[in-house]
DNA sequence: TTCAGATATGAAAACGATTTCAGTAACCGG
DNA sequence: CCGGTTACTGAAATCGTTTTCATATCTGAA
């Protein structure tokens, strides 16, 4: 394992002139530089890494905090990161919270630590006063969170929208017994298409009724059962509004398994535009996020609060979101059409 | 930001001393430790990462290579990779190779940069011969994978007994014309599949008709389209094996979309035992792969080679594979029974 | 009583780079 | 031809730990 002074040796320089062509410093001679390239490249020489960081205090690794990794939203979220993440020169570091503030807490450590040189966060679980300390260590984002009392950046897709235009969608249908799904995080993501939900509904008079409301509905199984709860209510709805196409999706599955006819008797629209939309029969309405989007977004943002160094300061960036219309709202021959 | 001297310093004693109470060192006095566990936290103190890498010779994180993330076969085994390497108190850096042999030799530099301190690769995209060098600067774990020349632990799921079940269902089933789909990337995972599908043949006297086999099917849309150049054979299969669920899931979709009858028309084997499995109407006979085990496995692995540091060795680890039974290959009132 | 080992502590070297500072040579305008 | 940039190079300080080495005290067995 060669380091900086073997090449220095080989070259017949000192580690400063190595140093300078490692990282594209000026004043070096063209002659220099070929003498330390050919030196670096027989020696198979790379900087080290722990070095590096410790004398330029930053490691260009980022940590992105999720809940966990198997909702296929995160996947999506994760994947884009890391490419953007890549095309930027940094490494990721994956850090599942699993819906637990404590270890949300711990994880926070690595910016202290200077392990990282800042953390997106696509999942808060403790209260904001909790978290900002660590401002003072690194820069934080917000990405697909927001945060009334946090003084960061935040990039975030607007889901009052969300919640409003699948709503209306329902609405307009006809329908107007609508249940409301979600899954109850302390995330606002949930609180926000909520708002969504119920502005639609006032636009036609009618009234948030908490019998149709479930706000433990994470996963499909949730959503078979939820199915069943919704049936067994005195006036059925007609339509059901999810936080996630996985849950659209245990509904139709057990609408499916017993006969009941999507959409003519339940109406069903999902929310984040998987694959499984498609291929469900019937196909789901669903709402398009644009998470590659973000994604980008919040990491570019990520690496300008790092060369900032500028931290505390609030900005805020939305993008849209996008009904998509299929067949568990509308009847085939419509969709057809 | 404080650092080990400061702490030294508010405890009147030596930064010796307060590493080693940092690192759980014997000999150190019960009151001289109180003394510095109280000046830390009085400070906040946290060591400096880069400063311990640096001079320790390790990082406590590994890089975890996967083509990408979106496919739930790799979400979960990230997933279960970054539970156990938290328990293990390392953190975990996500490369996607995008099935890019340059960027996977790129991410391989991380090992010599000192980075990592080590390499679990969930994905080849580069001869054997190519990456060996790197065994030099750190272990590399095979996991779901497997090179014949790889002088290194291999963690993997015995994918030949996986194509063999899945084929000798079908062909129990009374199945003779079975066609055989897999996305050809040049992992061994899809190879092994395919001895086991071709034994089970074999074992009935049939031979491997290549109008039958698909290698180009990745996704769902692959399996729509494969779907049609199926039924557009002079004699359709009465069945087909696949490499994923996603496609048996695309096959399914477009064949209901058709009306077709699944598995009357058409039986279907997925592999992964994916959610969508559940979900998909008819529901999808599968073969489930022990991920999560194969995971732990992999990582303590690595951990055991890092405090080896006996890379160049060896080792195979095999999970077993399980066929579960849907409704995909056998009609409705037989599952029930 | 003695001396070998266990216990306890600190000074200084080491890890491998980047950064600061200083110095020399070449160039250029007045 | 002189003074001041600009171009180029290197010695040494520095980043914050862990590790090595040295030293001192205490303990218990011979």
């Amino acid at each position: 394992m060669s380091t900086i002074e073997d090449v220095a040796k080989l070259a017949g320089l000192s580690r400063t002139t190595v140093s300078r062509v490692i990282n594209n410093h000026p004043y070096v001679s063209e002659d220099k530089r070929k003498l330390v390239m050919e030196a670096m490249k027989q020696l198979g020489y790379v900087p080290n890494s722990s070095a590096r960081s410790l004398r330029s205090q930053k490691t260009d690794v980022v940590a992105l905090f999720v809940p966990r990794i198997m909702n296929p939203f995160f996947s999506q979220l994760v994947e884009a990161m890391e490419i953007s993440a890549a095309e930027h020169g940094y490494q990721l570091i994956i850090c599942q919270t699993r819906y637990s503030p404590e270890k949300e807490l711990n994880y926070m450590n690595l910016l202290k630590m200077k392990q990282v040189d800042g953390v997106i966060l696509a999942s808060i679980q403790n209260d904001w006063k909790v978290l900002e300390p660590f401002l003072d260590y690194g820069p934080i984002v917000l990405c697909n969170e927001f945060d009334e009392q946090a003084n960061v950046p935040s990039v975030m897709l607007d889901q009052v929208h969300g919640g409003y235009i699948a709503t209306k969608h329902l609405l307009e249908q006809g329908h107007r017994r609508i249940a409301y799904c979600r899954g109850s995080t302390r995330s606002n993501v949930a609180s926000h298409r909520e708002i969504g939900f119920r502005k639609a509904l006032a636009e036609y008079g009618i009234e948030f009724d908490e019998q149709y409301a479930f706000r433990d509905a994470f996963h499909s199984e949730d959503g078979r059962r939820v199915f069943h709860q919704m049936m067994a209510l005195p006036t059925p709805p007609t339509a059901v509004f999810t936080g996630s196409d996985e849950v659209a999706a245990g509904i139709i599955s057990e609408a499916n398994k017993h006969g009941f006819r999507i959409p003519e008797q339940l109406a069903v629209v999902g929310f984040d535009n998987q694959e499984i939309t498609e291929l469900m029969e019937p196909s789901i309405t669903t709402v398009h996020q644009p998470v590659d989007q973000m994604a980008k977004k919040a990491l570019e943002v990520m690496i300008e609060k790092i060369h900032s160094r500028k931290y505390k300061q609030r900005e805020i960036y939305e993008f849209p979101l996008k009904l998509i219309v299929r067949e568990s709202t509308v009847s085939n021959k419509l969709v057809q059409l």
